[in-house]
DNA sequence: TGAAAGTCAATATC
DNA sequence: GATATTGACTTTCA
């Protein structure tokens, strides 16, 4: 499938242009039009179920197609409204796959790392953002809750339908197909092609990744045969790892930043990944990134990350997770967080952040909504704020000065 | 053109 | 069953 263009222009080839098509298409009443696209399972192949890249129409700004409200939104607080969405999803019983593949048109193991890795504002490309911007638009929806509850009920009746129908047809081996997801090797005679088994990577061949990254986080075309030779691996697969490897690691980086900024974040809940325990032993707790400290330190900006680092253990953020109340309506979203739209009758998306336009782009931009107000957990909070404060100072300092190399960390 | 960004989808884990 | 992880791939960007 084809990607959506990331440029400011609207793309009339866009994958998600169900979404466009159906912005652009509501020249009336866009939030009627959203109700009417909840589709009757009947009228949905795939047995009810909603698939990728097919997201909802986004409610309000009709005639704007993603690309243009992506492109013309002020700076969000991508940690704030990922934490939001999680609190409305888990509030409510409601999945990320039905949620990625309702709202934002992706995949649910896509949404699990967008919410528990959002990149900054400031980092995301224009297609980057777009997640952003249908979440915010989602949270401002008054409706939204309950259209994603419709559509469960929806898809749960679906299945219901589909199960009655293999079980009465259940000698029929076409009935029972029809629920049956090929996996390699199972695929029925006319599917002939058979995927492309999974690599999956064994520890030592990680570990041995891991240091070779240490040593080169960018190897050489020789360095990267030998590996592959060593590790018996293709050399595809090295250099895909490599490539994920880095990528993930800044993003970790973008997140401890955030951390090490007072603790706000997705990290402060168990995501990120180098911050959390290990799980399997495999070592992506202490080991291999922290080690990337050292690599390259993203210019320095691991301060105030020793603490963590050093700790190397999930940190006492629970208090966070609080922060904002648990209201379960997203259109009332914590007035602090840059988009919302509090006050301000629930204008959308651009009517609000005047904020965000006085901020600079910067990672920095953590929302004054972060530290709860709740008077439990006092000191922690003043410790926070401070130490917050503190770095925040230090950056906007830092950000001031265009080479890295002249940063005071 | 190579690296980064973004995403999918298989698989692992909870 | 839901969520997290991760190898592979495509698209974007500098």
């Amino acid at each position: 499938t084809p990607k959506t263009s990331a440029s400011c222009s609207p793309a009339p080839e866009s994958p998600l242009s169900s979404a466009e098509e159906s912005v652009n298409g509501l020249a009336g009443d866009p939030l009627a039009s959203q109700s009417s696209s909840l589709k009757p399972p009947s009228d949905d192949p795939s047995g009810g179920e909603s698939q990728p890249g097919t997201p909802l129409p986004l409610p309000g700004h009709s005639g704007l197609s993603i690309q243009e409200m992506v492109a013309m939104s002020p700076e969000l607080d991508t940690y704030a409204i990922t934490k939001k969405v999680k609190e409305v999803l888990t509030d409510n019983n409601l999945g990320q796959r039905l949620f990625g593949e309702t709202i934002l048109g992706l995949t649910q193991g896509s949404v699990s790392d967008l919410l528990a890795r959002p990149k900054p504002w400031h980092k995301l490309s224009l297609k980057g953002r777009e997640p952003f911007v249908r979440m915010q638009l989602w949270l401002q929806d008054p409706h939204s809750v309950e259209k994603l509850m419709d559509m469960k009920r929806l898809e749960k009746k679906a299945y219901m339908k589909r199960r009655l129908s293999s079980l009465s047809d259940s000698h029929s081996v076409d009935g029972v197909l029809a629920g049956t997801d090929y996996v390699q090797g199972s695929q029925s005679p006319g599917q002939q092609q058979l995927k492309k088994p999974r690599v999956v990577l064994g520890p030592e061949e990680k570990e041995a990744l891991k240091k070779a990254y240490q040593q080169k986080p960018y190897p050489s075309p020789k360095t990267i045969e030998e590996l592959a030779s060593q590790l018996n691996l293709k050399t595809s697969t090295v250099i895909n790892w490599f490539h994920n490897y880095r990528s993930r690691i800044r993003r970790e980086l973008f997140i401890e930043e955030i951390q090490a900024a007072g603790g706000v974040g997705p990290g402060s809940e168990g995501g990120s990944p180098s911050l959390r325990g290990s799980k399997s032993g495999e070592g992506d707790s202490c080991d291999g990134t922290e080690s990337e400290g050292t690599v390259e330190t993203r210019q320095g900006l691991s301060i105030g990350l020793e603490d963590h680092r050093g700790a190397c253990k999930d940190h006492d953020m629970e208090a966070e997770s609080e922060a904002g109340g648990s209201n379960n309506s997203p259109a009332q979203l914590d007035c602090t967080m840059p988009g919302s739209s509090c006050g301000q009758g629930g204008l959308g998306l651009f009517s609000l952040t005047e904020a965000s336009s006085s901020s600079s782009a910067s990672s920095t931009n953590i929302p004054a909504s972060g530290p709860a107000r709740n008077p439990r957990d006092n000191n922690l909070r003043k410790k926070k704020a401070a130490n917050l404060n503190n770095i925040i100072h230090r950056l906007e300092k830092a950000a001031s000065k265009e080479d890295p190399s002249e940063w005071e960390f």
